[in-house]
DNA sequence: CATCGATGTTGAG
DNA sequence: TCAACCTCGATGG
């Protein structure tokens, strides 16, 4: 699935097209047929992205009792957006117009023509949020229910910190803190979500080998220097995610090793998806364990 | 064209 | 620990 960045993109699409309209919403594959009904009619009133959670608030009017929809992409699910919609959401301010176009915000972004509005829906379209002018169709969700503002309070309460949602000292402290007071590896809880929300498989290889650790090492032994390090540079590859919408974890490269990592996802990262290969640093072969059936890949020179 | 695998989570056993 | 969820791009024949 899309990690943090990619969520917080798709956040804020809604937050430039879809807030403050009024909202025809319905479920074309049937499954969320109910939800969809409780949510046809009224108005987008907030779009929230924390970890790989979003959250789109709904409202009849101004004074209304709220009601949420959250969605979890899971490993391939998909929002496409249509119509007037931002190629890159986070330039859209400086941009001003959005552009009419077709827009699929899922691990990647692909943009595509768009022939009629509003486009039919295609495959399997367990939501459909359609304005007057732009529409979101998304597809293949782990989870996608309506919930009311304390369901919603709930399920954040359950989650870590998140750099972008919580830039401050205090999200810092809590990242350091629930590190250090366990003996679950590192590698594990980068994971865990109610430790930081947000890093998947790519980030927490990248972060580990940007930062010279082993996976294996307990939390419970590592430096608070080292932790506060690690939660300062997930935040700043999560902001240059949310940026550039890649995963690059490989900044301070010269132009033409920056051209190479947007062009190939191959060239894209330090270890990740590299398993074999010699590590880009020392020319160790990358190595691959399995660890909670997720893949996790490291250099055991570089990452002693 | 068939098969595989994925940047994730939940819940059963 | 592992299957299920449910989609689609990449890969191989």
């Amino acid at each position: 699935m899309p990690e943090g960045h990619s969520v917080h993109r798709i956040a804020n699409q809604f937050e430039a097209h879809f807030v403050g309209h009024r909202i025809a919403a319905s479920s074309p594959q049937g499954r969320f047929a109910d939800g969809a009904a409780q949510l046809d009619g009224l108005t987008m009133t907030d779009a929230e992205a924390v970890g790989k959670q979003l959250f789109l608030e709904f409202a009849e009017r101004q004074d209304a009792p709220r009601r949420w929809l959250r969605v979890h992409l899971g490993i391939y699910g998909a929002w496409d957006f249509a119509g007037d919609v931002s190629v890159d959401p986070t330039v859209l301010a400086s941009i001003g117009a959005p552009r009419r176009t077709r827009l699929r915000m899922a691990e990647s972004e692909k943009e595509t023509e768009l022939t009629e509005f509003p486009p039919p829906p295609v495959g399997q379209v367990r939501v459909r949020l359609l304005t007057d002018t732009a529409v979101a169709d998304l597809r293949g969700p782990t989870a996608c229910e309506v919930l009311t503002p304390e369901e919603v309070a709930a399920v954040i309460a359950t989650l870590g910190p998140d750099p972008i949602v919580d830039p401050g000292q205090a999200s810092e402290d809590r990242f350091v803190e629930a590190v250090r007071k366990r003996r679950t590896p590192i590698g594990l809880l980068l994971m865990d979500q109610t430790v930081v929300a947000g890093i998947g498989n790519v980030y927490r290889a990248e972060l580990l080998y940007r930062a010279g650790l082993n996976p294996h090492t307990p939390g419970n032994t590592l430096p608070e220097d080292v932790v506060r390090a690690l939660w300062r540079d997930w935040a700043h590859l999560l902001n240059i995610g949310v940026r550039t919408g890649q995963m690059l974890t490989m900044d301070g490269l010269d132009a033409e090793g920056r051209a190479r990592a947007l062009a190939n996802r191959d060239d894209r990262h330090w270890v990740y998806r590299r398993a074999g290969l010699p590590c880009r640093t020392c020319g160790t072969n990358v190595v691959l364990e399995v660890a909670a059936a997720r893949k996790l890949y490291w250099c055991p020179v570089c990452q002693a």
